[in-house]
RNA sequence: GGGCGCAUAGCUCAGCGGUAGAGCACUCGCCUUACAAGCGAGGGGUCGCAGGUUCGAAACCUGCUGCGCCCACCA
């Protein structure tokens, strides 16, 4: 009672039949035993389906894989940890392909450690993201009329927990069909109860250590989302304005400041200028006329004002600038505050009421209606926050607010870099990492929303604050009020990578995967999480000494994704792309591919269409591949043979798989995802598949083989599932769903996904799989053949010769060898099905390579071959030159390493010989067309 | 305004001191009994420009040009 896939399934070990293979695994043999209506149904109708359908296979093993248990870490396990926490994605939507990139290259690394016999945890979550979600919430509320208000506090975040659930299901759910190889058991949301505590916990300490402090600044404020806002969290843009100087005073009191902001000349309350400044030294310490308010206001002497720009004075509104209200402090100066938190005018007058946009253009025709401007300028660039949230430009606000205190945790957190005790891949972007973590403002922490950690404060009725950690009991009483803003959202964020394994209790957990191995995330968020993980897991956990203090180990950034033309994705653009969409089309293996073969350290990966169409064709191609081991009866689990019993293909495969084995751990080791791709897949699809499998063909069919034995062939197929079997464990980690696929029907084993790493293994494991032989000289055999093999194709091509057609050719030296022992073989590649005939050794042995000799008589091409011998012969002789001035160059000689001389000696030589051969072959060639006799 | 980075085949990119590479696209020939989502062969690049260092430069240095990105309180 199995439905079909199941029955592929089954039938797939079928075909390892024993009398086919020999020998075959136990597992393998009770499938069989298990559906024997399957196995008598005929082999032609249980093979492999030709092409690979990812979409039923995805969600299948994925609900296996969790069932199983795999993906669960153990705090009790002797094995060495391998933590990795997910940079959590907000809840505010749904996965976008960015984080298709960055779970794909975490899941790779967690997925290869697994293997490997680490410990591994990879931590799912997700992050409030505070004003993100409170926005997009009161976005779907303005829809029904409403606003926060009107729900009241309690109401709005019992609306966003809902929110939250549909929206964070949705995003749980676009993990699984990634595949992302989660712990579920340890899924955490920055709201949790236990987030909430370590969150509470860290504020009282910094609180209490001095390092939390509430002041009175002028911060950025958003108009809009009516909330104080971080550095980070404004966004620079150079937009149109207009430079306008205006005239302050009268007569000889008279001085012409210039601004940007005209209306808020309505809050001055000096103007300033600079102290060595002779042009207006008389004026200091005087009071002039501001013009529309009567009132007067002092001129004072401020060295921060540039006597170059402008008119070298300026006019100061402390209220509502953070220079002004820098020099408002120097001076005593009243900050006269103009306007409300919605950039209304509360100034009174004309003006009253009007947004700060009405405004500034009529305070201006009231300025020129007085005879105040003294000149325009416009349009006039200049740079203009805006609101990373809503694009809103950003007020500067005079405000009573919390902030961090950063520079002690600042200093901890370059000095880890600097020190090496957390190393950023690529090591390039450590730069931007010092330069913003060694100049860090203190960091603004309350926003006015309703959406987050509520700020542990409370404040008596007598002006009493009292900070309240997670076990205390908040002060009760009359007038007693909780502080009535939240956290900015990345104060939990920063706690990320301990709040999520207990802290501060001193659980199994934290105590067995912290301090996490790697964090995987964009480039973009450096400044925004990174840093901020930094500075607060160096301070928590300080007790742990300053080696173990550290978040992490190791950061490896990606870059963005952009599209096909390099261009960044965007709504507005209209070129984003929905991973889901391309799971669906072309399989969650395809999706991963294509990302993490664009994936080099810190860049971007540009991606189409086309591209995932392409990792599809080779997630395809493995399936054809085991499908073919499959119908020849592979063998796996029975390692192979002593390499004196093996056919050199078979030596040069498992050579080639051992090198390749190696390159793989070293790029995976150097988060080189593009690499290892590029590897992986050029290994599979021209070597093994282009090559071994076509060389394997005669051995395993018993045809053109000398001797045909079948312990060749039993030796063959042992070497054919070998060399898969290692080859789908080490794809394992970029493509998990094709090749647990594949590699549990080839070996019938459990899952790939607990299956033993093929290369370096956990200190400890001591189950790893022996290394493979490497052999130079199979290596050399084997591509000595293929050279053979490519220039019969090549004379072929260009003669325009049927596939299968008989060549006339010589070879000579190792041709000749290698035909010797390779000609059924080459014969197969070349389809040639005819011993002897045309193609055979020949008795001249001048030098290495192949003749191939034109039959004018059957009719081949004078002129095609005259061109192609031109033309490397050409080739040739230019090498000469080039490699001849070298050696010529007594300098090189002397100074270039030993092996560079050798090889441009060897090469020299090749090229001499090239054309020698390349002469007398063009000088035996019949004139065009003058041989092809009327007998061809 | 400051800092960083990039300019290599039609497109996207790798190579970063010793014979110019990949994927896709393109041309030609093939339904070869694993795969036409395939096989075989091929065309295509004075490595942005100008100097310099070196026996040797796509790679190192300088300048220029053209693009990105990050940071930023110059009114």
């Amino acid at each position: 009672g199995t439905d079909g896939p199941d029955r592929v399934f089954r039938a797939l070990r079928v075909q390892i039949a024993p009398d086919r293979a020999g020998l075959v695994s136990g597992r393998a043999l009770e499938s069989t035993a298990l559906d024997s209506a399957d196995v008598t149904s005929g082999t032609d109708t249980t093979q492999l389906p030709a092409q690979y359908s990812p979409g039923e296979v995805e969600t299948r093993r994925y609900e296996g894989w969790v069932e199983a248990g795999y993906f669960r870490a153990d705090a009790d396990s002797e094995a060495p940890p391998f933590t990795i926490v997910i940079p959590p994605p907000n809840v505010t939507g749904s996965l976008h392909i960015g984080h298709a990139l960055d779970h794909t290259l975490i899941d790779a690394l967690v997925r290869r450690r697994r293997m490997q016999g680490y410990n591994a945890l990879w931590l799912p979550g997700m992050d409030h993201a505070g004003i993100a979600t409170q926005n997009v919430v009161e976005r779907e509320l303005a829809r029904e009329g409403l606003s926060r208000h009107d729900l009241g506090r309690a109401a709005f975040i019992e609306r966003v927990w809902q929110w939250k659930a549909e929206s964070g299901g949705k995003i749980l759910g676009q993990m699984r069909r990634l595949g992302d190889s989660v712990d579920w058991s340890r899924e955490r949301f920055t709201m949790d109860a236990g987030l909430s505590r370590a969150v509470q916990t860290m504020f009282k300490r910094l609180y209490e250590d001095g390092l939390i402090y509430r002041a009175q600044r002028i911060i950025n404020w958003c108009p809009r989302c009516l909330t104080a806002l971080s550095d980070i969290e404004v966004e620079h843009s150079d937009d149109e304005g207009e430079l306008v100087s205006i005239r302050y005073g009268e007569g000889s009191d008279q001085i012409v400041v210039a601004t940007t902001r005209v209306e808020t000349m309505l809050g001055d309350t000096a103007v300033a200028v600079h102290p060595d400044d002779p042009r207006y030294a008389h004026l200091v310490g005087r009071e002039i006329e501001l013009p529309l308010t009567g009132r007067r206001i002092p001129v004072v002497a401020d060295p921060h004002v540039d006597p170059e720009f402008g008119t070298g004075a300026v006019k100061v509104t402390p209220a509502h600038d953070p220079d002004d209200f820098e020099i408002g402090r120097r001076h005593d100066l009243p900050s006269l505050v103009i306007m409300d938190e919605r950039g209304v005018i509360t100034a009174g007058g004309p003006f009253q009421g009007l947004d700060r946009f009405e405004a500034r253009p009529a305070v201006l025709a009231a300025l020129r209606a007085e005879g105040r401007i003294v000149a325009e300028r416009r349009p006039y660039l200049h740079a203009v926050g805006h609101c990373s949230r809503c694009g809103t430009t950003v007020e500067p606000r005079l405000s009573l607010q919390w902030f961090v205190k950063v520079e002690p945790l600042a200093k901890a957190a370059g000095d880890a870099v600097r020190d090496g005790r957390v190393r950023i891949y690529p090591q390039e972007m450590s730069a931007r990492y010092f330069d913003w973590v060694d100049d860090m403002h203190d960091w603004c922490i309350s926003r006015q929303l309703w959406w987050g950690h509520r700020i542990p404060i409370w404040y008596g009725p007598d002006g009493e604050v009292v900070c309240v950690g997670p076990d205390d009991e908040p002060p009760l009483g009359e007038g007693w009020e909780q502080d009535s803003d939240v956290l900015d959202t990345w104060f939990s964020s920063g706690l990320w990578p301990f709040s999520t394994l207990g802290w501060p209790d001193d659980t199994p957990d934290l105590r067995s995967f912290y301090p996490t191995s790697v964090l995987v995330t964009g480039y973009d968020i450096l400044f925004f999480w990174v840093a901020r993980m930094m500075l607060f897991g160096l301070y928590a956990m300080a007790d742990r000494g300053p080696d173990d203090a550290v978040p992490f180990r190791q950061v490896a950034l990606h870059g963005l994704v952009r599209d096909q033309f390099g261009k960044k994705m965007s709504k507005t653009r209209g070129n984003t792309v929905d991973p889901l969409d391309w799971i669906d089309r072309f399989g969650a293996d395809a999706t991963r591919f294509t990302l993490a073969r664009g994936a080099t350290p810190g860049g971007d990966v540009a991606v189409s269409e086309d591209w995932v169409a392409g990792s599809r064709n080779f997630c395809n191609k493995l399936w054809n591949a085991v499908r073919f081991a499959q119908l020849n009866g592979a063998v796996t689990g029975q390692g192979v043979r002593p390499s004196s019993q093996l056919t050199a293909p078979d030596r040069w495969i498992l050579s080639r798989l051992a090198a390749v084995t190696a390159e793989v751990d070293a790029l995976f080791e150097q988060f080189e995802f593009a690499k290892v791709c590029d590897v992986l897949y050029h290994f599979a699809w021209d070597e093994f598949c282009d090559w071994y499998l076509e060389l394997a063909k005669p051995v395993l069919t018993g045809t053109g083989v000398t001797g045909s034995d079948e312990a060749a062939a039993h030796a063959t197929r042992q070497v054919l599932g070998e060399v898969l079997d290692r080859l789908l464990r080490l794809i394992h980690p970029l493509l998990p769903f094709v090749t647990e696929e594949l590699w549990t029907a080839l070996t019938g084993g459990e899952s790939v996904v607990v299956a033993r790493w093929p290369g370096q293994t956990a200190d400890g494991a001591t189950d790893g799989l022996p290394p493979l032989p490497a052999d130079p000289a199979a290596e050399a055999e084997i591509s000595a053949l293929m050279r053979l093999v490519t220039e019969v194709r090549r004379f072929r091509s260009d003669q325009g010769l049927r596939p299968g057609q008989q060549v006339p050719a010589r070879l000579d030296g190792l041709g000749a060898t290698v035909l010797a022992q390779h000609e059924g073989r080459i014969r197969t590649l070349l389809r040639l099905s005819e011993p002897g005939a045309d193609f055979s050794p020949s008795a001249s042995l001048h030098a290495e390579g192949v003749t191939i000799e034109l039959d004018t008589a059957v009719g081949l091409d004078v002129a095609a071959e005259r061109k192609r011998l031109t033309k490397d012969l050409a080739a040739a002789r230019a090498d000469i030159e080039a490699v001849e001035r070298k050696l010529a160059s007594p300098s090189f000689v002397e100074r270039a390493p030993a092996q560079v001389v050798g090889k441009n000696r060897d090469r020299l030589a090749a090229a001499q010989a090239e054309v020698a051969r390349l002469t007398e072959r063009l000088a035996a060639l019949p004139a065009d067309g003058a041989a092809v006799s009327g007998t061809a």
